[in-house]
DNA sequence: CCTACCGATCGGTAGG
DNA sequence: CCTACCGATCGGTAGG
């Protein structure tokens, strides 16, 4: 039985992860399906006994790492615990999620956009509703005071902004351990950079005002 | 004389134009030169008047969206103030110059990994140095004092992560101001979430050991 | 700036 | 899983 089903188990799983290989070196647009084919030693058309379109292999990998992104965070969600030590975790799920494959994680985050109706549509809110998790954990921090009162759509964007770039940088061969990862990331999302919890620098001056006060030359010039 | 060298200039900015906002849409390798022709009211062969290539015109928005970042942000690195200032006008610089070009902003983000050498390595350098000075900011904090003593380069690639992904979500009919956005990012980044300094929630678990008391499946399961 | 065109390659299908 | 092939389209050039 095992042997029966293997070749063309074990061909699918070989073009799935050639695929994730591929359009993270390349992108989903400029990998070929003859490039997918070479990679697997087969030919274009073969493809096509396991997936119906290049398309569909993108979409494979997508939902895939949705639904492996849900299944992690979601026991999160329903413990009762304080706001930090539920992102702690949360954030630690997400880590672990990232660095078991960075490949796949990056074609994650880089080319949904590829998606076509009405995939591309079901993505996105599946990427919603992941984010209004962690707007969850950061309205009952604010609500708990454990939190201060910070826009919490905001946040949370930033946060994710922070957590989906990490398999820009994440190498496995780092100085840092997964947890330390996590650790590190939480840290400096529930601290930030100050020593203190005052900036008592006198009041900020942005850019247009700093500009209007004549140091510097325009920012919105035109080259 | 404006008008005899208007018609060829304004060709030139009229494709730079379009593939902003032609790559933003599809990407740099789903855009064909006839996409591009299109939007411009021209034919294909035409662009070859003023680009050499298809990689040229990338190059083209990618090296002066990296001119406009260094532009602003190197005045400020001359200033001698302290770090949390430093940073809040780092970031008040770089908003407002991803705010202006949303498009051109996110195919500087998204697409410089279809460079081919040698820009693709000047590209990087590039992207070396920006961080770099940010790294610049977070050591001075530190010595200073002002900043907890955190992983500085770890710190400037969660940093970055935050002001590279502006592009995802800014509006230019949002409820905020560009200054109101960038003074939000400033807070984040330097204060965190947290109302207090202190986490006292006990000895943090994470997954490793949330799994091993037996409360949840494993993480790395294969599916 | 256009017409006309090049060789190469694309995603995908037919049929076995 | 392959051979053989489809029409469409690609980036780019010649020549005016």
């Amino acid at each position: 039985m095992r042997l029966r089903s293997a070749p063309l188990r074990g061909s699918k799983q070989k073009i799935f992860h050639a695929a994730i290989r591929l359009f993270r070196a390349k992108g989903f647009s400029a990998t070929s399906m003859r490039d997918l084919a070479a990679a697997c030693g087969m030919e274009a058309s073969s493809i096509y006994n396991h997936y119906s379109s290049k398309e569909e292999v993108l979409q494979n990998i997508l939902f895939e790492r949705a639904t492996e992104f849900f299944a992690q965070l979601d026991p999160i969600l329903r413990m009762d615990l304080p706001a930090p030590m539920l992102l702690r975790m949360a954030v630690d799920r997400h880590v672990r999620v990232v660095t078991s494959d960075v490949d796949a994680s990056m074609v994650f985050v880089q080319e949904w956009r590829h998606l076509t109706e009405p995939h591309l549509d079901h993505f996105i809110s599946l990427r919603h509703q992941y984010r209004d998790y962690f707007i969850e954990i950061l309205q009952k921090g604010i609500r708990t005071g454990l939190f201060r009162p910070i826009n919490e759509k905001f946040a949370a964007v930033g946060l994710l902004s922070t957590l989906n770039a990490l398999h820009e940088w994440y190498r496995p061969d780092g100085p840092l351990s997964i947890s330390e990862i996590a650790r590190q990331l939480s840290d400096q999302l529930l601290f930030g950079f100050m020593s203190t919890r005052e900036d008592d620098l006198g009041p900020v001056m942005n850019t247009e005002e700093w500009n209007n006060s004549g140091n510097l030359e325009s920012v919105n010039r035109n080259t």
